[in-house]
DNA sequence: TGTACATCAGTGAACGCGCGTTCACTGATGTAC
DNA sequence: TGTACATCAGTGAACGCGCGTTCACTGATGTAC
């Protein structure tokens, strides 16, 4: 091995995650190759070592956000998924919906910022993105109270407010309506928990 | 005027209801000028008799919506703007948040086919998808009973769930949860207005 | 009424640029002997 | 231990294609006289 070992995955994580946080500000089409390689400090040529397509790299880079960014995410919430407890859900809707994530854009929730991109990708990249909104389903689930199909219920219709509720008021222009969306999904969240 | 008087503003119009359907379905990147002139009936290098830009074109497709295809759907989900009832805030959530809604592509809500697209472009395109919001909000607004915070607030949520409900269906690979997730986010919706 | 002219929506070839991808090459380091 | 070799991550120039935009031209029709 002409390079110390754990070399090229060093690089490989590198990329991706220069690659979540462009991906994450201008969407699929708007990065290129090019900004990702430059912003990992490497040069254009050598991405074709670590993945076959753009498209490959755009998966990992939704995909990594689950165990990289979006833990540190979760930690810094107060959110151990090891160990839930019922005021952990009210602790990731006041995280998720805050107007602090809606001015995030490098590392803020991918399920935000991509979704009508992802929407049109191959399976794979779909997949990726699902498995992020599985895991916060499953986060909201076990600190749910209820019944199993209760929980189930409130679970997905959270995570429906969360992404809409950041989808839209990240998208309208105008700040002070942005801000009353965000608060109203907010809202409409913490009392789902309370029915 | 060469031309019979009118025709201009026809042609117009074609395009623009050719590109609605065409971006719906695959986004702004991927839509050629060329495909949306040879849709409309016409080449390429007309399109700037009409339009300054794509871009310009996006926003005009986006808006167009509120006044066209949008109108059609509210009369056939039976909703009137212009004499609205407490049940039709019901009726717009069983059209919006329905199977057939998410099997729709060229003909869906625009706010559903292109928040990440549209959140990256110029103020008047994103000024356009806002209106489209208001005029939502406005409608479930309208219908809802009890005081005016209160409807305020349940109109932006029930819209934070329409469009996040049918978003994370629409972009996800797995159609049984896809499933599960437009149903959470009709139930939860429906739940808001009788509480 | 008939004719020459002006208008302008529409045509289609061409331009220019950007970007994904390829490829021959480099050079630092681990390995074999 | 020292030396020649093999490996492979990384480099940067080049390719090829697609697409937004431009432009000189066309031709059907309304208008002026």
């Amino acid at each position: 091995m002409p390079y110390p070992s754990g070399h090229a995955e060093k690089s490989k994580a590198k990329i991706v995650e220069a690659a979540r946080c462009l991906f994450n500000a201008h969407g699929f089409e708007k990065v290129t190759i090019d900004m990702v390689m430059k912003e990992a400090g490497l040069t254009r040529g050598g991405f074709y070592r670590h993945f076959a397509s753009k498209e490959v790299l755009y998966g990992a880079a939704v995909q990594s956000f689950l165990m990289g960014k979006g833990a540190e995410w979760r930690a810094d919430a107060g959110v151990d998924p090891t160990n839930l407890s019922p005021e952990m859900g009210q602790q990731m809707l006041d995280s998720y919906l805050s107007a602090k994530h809606l001015g995030e854009l490098e590392n803020q929730c991918p399920m935000i910022a991509l979704p009508s991109d992802v929407a049109r990708q191959s399976p794979e990249v779909r997949q990726a993105y699902q498995n992020l909104l599985t895991a916060m389903v499953w986060l909201f689930e076990s600190t749910q109270e209820g019944s199993a199909a209760k929980r189930r219920q409130r679970a997905l219709a959270m995570s429906a407010l969360c992404v809409g509720g950041m989808v839209l008021a990240r998208t309208i222009p105008d700040s002070e309506l942005s801000e009353e969306v965000r608060a109203a999904a907010y809202q409409a969240a913490s009392d789902l928990t309370k029915t």
